[in-house]
RNA sequence: GCCCGCGUAGGUUAGUCCGGACAGACUAUCGGGCUUCGGACCCGAAGACCCCGGUUCGAAUCCGGGCGCGGGCGCCA
């Protein structure tokens, strides 16, 4: 048996059940699933056969029964209108933990494979500090980044850096021209440059001559003037770095950046003005494409990419953006927000009229709102990304004094951060990306039930096991036939499967959630079944390679979620 | 107005792609469990598929039409 012992028994449920077809002379095709736990592996349903053999679903079950299943099954046992693929239960415990016994550490991986995949998420742009809204970005991102890997696929993060642009101009500006109010040393970059650029932009409403300088800034900016281009993206870059220490906290970094302004220095904005042009209509002097053949109507299908002073747009970066993405991958995957599914749209179509028969996959993810409504800067409704952070700190810090009063004040830190970081990412994480999130303070922060809390509390008891278990010599997993440990050991038959339909399906909520109900089981297993005063010795030891087992699971199961998997908590 | 997404117990949600066994969980409520390998745990009670049609042996799931909520329809990004 290989890396996947429950795809594996499922194939063979499938010949059999290819047999049993050939032998009653079926035209319909029946299918395996899995069957309802404690019922066996796997299970055939027969209502669609009812017609075809004149004969009631329950009837044609037992049938079905009589057929001689090969090894490993033993029987398959009629159910009503169902048949159930039966294994010998400790044949079934020997099989899985021989399996990650062979794997190890590595339990869950699947084989390597070609497709490189470049994962573009985050992509804030350099102008704020990041809020909770768009951290769901960097953690749906990360968390899939690291699912993909750990199914074998090469996968490079992306950062796009928006160092260009109207809003760039009006921060560099801002911090070029006027006084910073406040010379607190404690506050971040990130915070007075946004004070400076929303000065900035309200003077811009009724500031005729500011209004000119920004736009020849603009202009000098995309006419190549190497210098200003450099210092804008020097305010840009200090912005960016702090963006990335707050990302650091909760455990996200990337693997390369892409700096729009880059594409206007090499040429190829121009290059893809170029080439768009004589697919364009002109209106004042701007160009546009008409996408009204892409089911767009009004506005929604005028594509300027070209401003009448010449300058170019985010849609015209954009597209030489990922005309470059295309030729450093196999598969593309963008991870946005559900304002820019328009835009994608329509840079989908323009490619097409272009003649590209490509795209990026995209993950829409729905707004994180706040119960008053949505977040907003301006309005000053925003709860930041390193607020957040510091209350999961300090709440994570209360509740390990509570329970570990026996530790040193810096390990007591060292948990609460892993947790706290933790249960942020965990709960935001564990939500579909397309439903929308009301952020709630005692949520965000939950400690217990389906949280990271809970499943890493789970990781820890098992280490504490193996802490005291001095090894496993004389194991006999035959022996591991209790209802409890064979539900926990068909989780650990599950999981590699799982989690590569995951990461195939871009479900990241899944691994949460089994990550959860494996935490959940392995929790009901320890209630009923001592591993250390178990006896005889070789149940005993058995039961240790279980929860070694399980142990593998979970952390991989938190790796690929971003979650550390501490050993003690 | 048009386009896209979402609608499951009091609250938060899984299942929806690919239709099948009593719709699974968390939380809140009520009631239990420490002779502990770590109680951030476990057990029990009660509680849900937005509405109307259709397809099907069978619909939370597929199709059509409503209703409600969110997002979008910039020479912003």
């Amino acid at each position: 048996m290989g890396h996947d012992p429950w795809s594996e028994l499922r194939d063979r449920a499938e010949q059999e059940l290819r047999t049993i077809e050939f032998e009653l002379h079926l035209t319909t095709p029946g299918t395996v699933s899995d069957a309802p736990e404690d019922r066996g592996l796997f299970s055939l349903a027969t209502h669609a056969w009812a017609k075809e053999l004149k004969q009631s679903p329950a009837e044609i079950a037992s049938r079905v029964a009589r057929h001689k299943v090969g090894p490993p099954f033993v029987a398959l046992r009629p159910e009503g209108p169902y048949a159930n693929f039966i294994m010998e239960p400790g044949a079934f415990a020997e099989l899985v933990l021989t399996s990650v016994g062979s794997l190890g550490e590595r339990y869950g991986q699947s084989p390597p494979r070609k497709e490189r995949i470049l994962l573009e998420h985050t992509s804030a742009n350099p102008t704020g500090p990041l809020h909770v809204g768009r951290a769901r970005n960097p953690f749906l991102g990360d968390a899939l980044v690291r699912s993909l890997r750990f199914v074998g696929f090469p996968v490079t993060s992306e950062y796009l850096v928006n160092d260009i642009g109207r809003q760039m101009v009006l921060l560099y500006w801002a911090v070029t021209h006027l006084p910073g109010k406040t010379k607190d040393p404690e506050e971040r970059l990130e915070y007075r440059y946004v004070k400076l650029y929303q000065e900035a932009s309200e003077r811009l409403e009724k500031d005729e001559p500011l209004k000119r300088e920004i736009e020849q800034l603009t202009q000098r900016f995309e006419g190549g003037d190497v210098r200003l281009t450099k210092d804008i993206r020097k305010v840009g870059e200090a912005i960016l770095e702090s963006i990335l220490d707050s990302l650091r906290r909760v455990n996200v970094t990337f693997d390369s950046f892409f700096w729009e302004s880059d594409a206007i220095l090499d040429g190829s904005v121009q290059r893809v003005i170029e080439r768009l042009m004589p697919l364009s209509k002109e209106e004042d002097g701007a160009h546009y494409i008409d996408l009204s053949s892409f089911g767009l109507e009004g506005d929604a299908a005028k594509y300027v990419f070209v401003r009448k002073d010449g300058t170019s747009l985010y849609t015209t970066r954009d597209i030489a953006y990922h005309l470059n993405k295309m030729a450093r991958c196999d598969l593309a995957i963008n991870i946005l927000g559900e304002d820019h599914k328009l835009t994608f749209q329509r840079l989908k179509s323009a490619f097409s009229l272009m003649g590209i028969d490509w795209a990026p996959e995209t993950i829409f993810y729905a707004f994180v709102n706040l119960p008053e409504g949505r977040m907003s800067t301006r309005k000053g409704r925003v709860v930041h990304l390193d607020d957040l952070i510091d209350e999961a700190l300090d709440r994570a810090y209360v509740e390990v004094s509570k329970r570990r009063t026996d530790l040193s004040e810096a390990k007591k830190r060292e948990i609460a951060e892993t947790i706290g970081i933790s249960a942020v990412r965990y709960n935001i994480v564990r939500v579909q990306a397309e439903k929308a999130i009301t952020f709630r303070w005692e949520e965000a922060l939950n400690f217990e039930g389906n949280s990271s809390p809970f499943v890493q509390y789970a990781h820890a008891r098992a280490c504490s096991i193996l802490a005291k278990s001095n090894g496993s010599g004389r194991a006999d997993h035959r022996l591991l036939v209790h209802p409890q440990e064979q539900r926990l050991l068909r989780r650990i038959a599950k999981f590699p499967s799982g989690l590569r339909d995951a990461a195939l399906g871009r479900r990241v909520h899944s691994v949460a959630g089994e990550a959860s109900e494996f935490a959940a089981q392995f929790n009901q297993f320890y209630r009923d079944c001592p591993v250390l005063t178990a006896e005889p010795e070789s149940l005993r030891d058995a039961r240790i390679d279980l929860v070694s087992a399980a142990r593998i699971v979970l952390q991989n199961a938190l790796e690929c979620l971003g979650l550390k998997a501490p050993k003690e908590m």
